[in-house]
DNA sequence: TTGAAAGCGGTACCAT
DNA sequence: ATGGTACCGCTTTCAA
């Protein structure tokens, strides 16, 4: 059923039909009821090219999720984020498009998407420094919003962004307050903006505490679980061994903790664990009356909601400012950090 | 950059020009080559929407992801799923477009994609027992792969399963063969189609070797790291604990993990553990020389691969017979079980 | 080997 | 309040 056949069973132009539909004022509400419910009862929806390409808009938001060829480890933070953002999309009629494509092809994705016009903005994912994407969308004219920002980047654009150096210099603080000095901090790639952040905020802690800094106390890696294993099983076999970490993510957290198991280790009492929590759903930090992790929290589900709501906010008003948002963590004190356990003369 | 623009700057028709873009053999190569060139210079790309108008086929596939108010737990499986899909999309020019719908909402959904012809075919992902999509897909005649199966359907379709039955019979065999009789089994949601299966297959190994089953020891809920942790609270707070437990997930095995830890029990000691094994990409099961849990494992990511083939080819060959795949789980024996220590008299 | 022109299914401007 | 009609950009049949 299209809108010509619709329209010649209601004996109405379609004009009229396509007015009704889309709640132009000017049709009588007879005339709307007698076509909505007509549409309603033939199940009519209307072409999605068809539309698109009468309007020039899709009516869709691109999301390219970049998935390097070395490590092609998939975000579990992407899930939840999606999620989020597709809440938003879909309460406004919006459809998600997601592409996973390989580092090097991913500037040609977002000229094919734009020249292609089949989306009408997309979201930027994972952030590097001085990431190429940011001006190459602004020389596109596609509205977009990253989430994250991109240090060394002097455009203008929208960003949402955990104030992430604020975040682990918080919980980097919170251990040093508790008596530790040899504080592990288990990274993400630090090619990533936000993980460039993170370091900063770990040394900024360490640095306003007269802690020198130890090479062999930082890893950035992949944020996995193995890689949370590997660090912790480095930097506690080191002859002066951390008694705290600093984890990039709840993922990393579980590797560390499973080394601090195989070491007989009691988390919150020979070792203290502060992480950054995301709040994944399938991985909570515990319940909210008792979490387990001292953690600095931000949600990146309800991230995934605002970048949308900024997104479409973009497109709807084209020449608005950018906006750009900083969230603070939320400092979450759990049961895995306390004063350090004196187990060596210090 | 249009067509129309392209050939004016070509001196040619649009009809030459579109020929030679898509590959059509009445071309001359000399012309082929200066508008292939001409194209690529002015990063010429077909506007989606009218090449859909014209075509009726939308290059792009539905996921519709259930995600119901009360349990709105985001799969962690899901991302690794689509990541899979996405490399053949990409591969074949398809793009992905994902929808995540309140359970309500889903069937009006696809009845939507249909009419709308957004997409030219569906991925069904977690198929629960009677399935109502199946038969509307069917009814709709949009082509469409389930990845699973659903118990209770008649009609056919075309899927892709693990033989979930069998992978869970076969490691609560194994934990019975190593003298467990007690075996706490925490599965997912049963009213999913896999759970259901899992079931019986636990259900199948206990009755296989004599062992009575004791509904204290089975859960079924979301397959998240705090149901892990309930489940093992309560199976190991039996006044005849769990000697080993059966687990849907290494995220629910995490949080069966943290209970030992409490517990201070020592996994593949004083309790086995095994679990199924979806290669979660952030989560992965030790390493392949080393696995930790002892596992019935299967690729939820070549799972997204091969799915996104059996409906790519399900598209271009509309008449073709359904494809039914029943991949076995492969058995891995990791460090996470041995033979039940005799904490008790038995 | 190339081109003209009729759709594809909507939207929106201009009339009435 | 309703209708006629010219697009939107591409594909494809038919003709040359």
């Amino acid at each position: 059923m299209n809108l010509r056949e619709l329209s010649e069973l209601l004996n109405l132009s379609q004009t009229t039909v396509s007015r009704a539909l889309n709640g132009y004022p000017e049709v009588s509400e007879s005339t709307r009821k007698r076509v909505t419910e007509a549409a309603a009862q033939h199940n009519y929806h209307p072409n999605a090219g068809a539309q698109s390409l009468a309007t020039g808009r899709s009516m869709a938001i691109g999301h390219v999720m970049p998935m390097s060829a070395n490590h092609e480890m998939v975000n579990v933070i992407f899930a939840d984020f999606i999620a989020g953002a597709s809440e938003i999309y879909g309460r406004s009629g919006y459809r998600m498009v997601v592409s996973m494509v390989d580092d090097k092809d991913e500037l040609q994705t977002y000229r094919d998407l734009a020249q292609r016009r089949s989306v009408d903005g997309v979201m930027v994912h994972g952030p590097v420094r001085a990431d190429p994407r940011i001006p190459l969308l602004n020389s596109l004219g596609l509205p977009f919003v990253v989430h994250g920002r991109s240090t060394g980047v002097e455009a203008e654009y929208n960003w949402l962004d955990v104030n992430n150096r604020r975040a682990i210099e918080q919980v980097t603080e919170h251990l040093i307050s508790l008596g530790h000095r040899r504080i592990g901090f288990v990274n993400g790639m630090e090619h990533m903006d936000f993980a460039f952040r993170r370091r900063d905020g770990y040394l900024s802690a360490l640095k306003g505490a007269g802690i020198p800094v130890d090479p062999a106390l930082m890893q950035s890696a992949e944020m996995t679980e193995p890689a949370g294993h590997n660090a912790a099983c480095a930097m506690l076999g080191l002859s002066d061994p951390a008694t705290a970490f600093v984890s990039s993510s709840i993922v990393v957290t579980l590797g560390i903790r499973r080394t601090l198991e195989e070491m007989n280790l009691r988390i919150g009492q020979d070792i203290s664990l502060a992480s950054f929590d995301d709040e994944i759903s399938a991985l909570p930090n515990g319940s909210p009356e008792a979490p387990i992790y001292t953690a600095a929290r931000s949600s990146v589900r309800a991230a995934g909601r605002r970048c949308a709501e900024l997104l479409l906010g973009q497109i709807a008003n084209p020449t608005r400012a950018n906006v750009h948002e900083l969230w603070e963590a939320d400092l979450i004190l759990g049961s895995s950090t306390r004063a350090i356990a004196r187990r060596r003369a210090g």
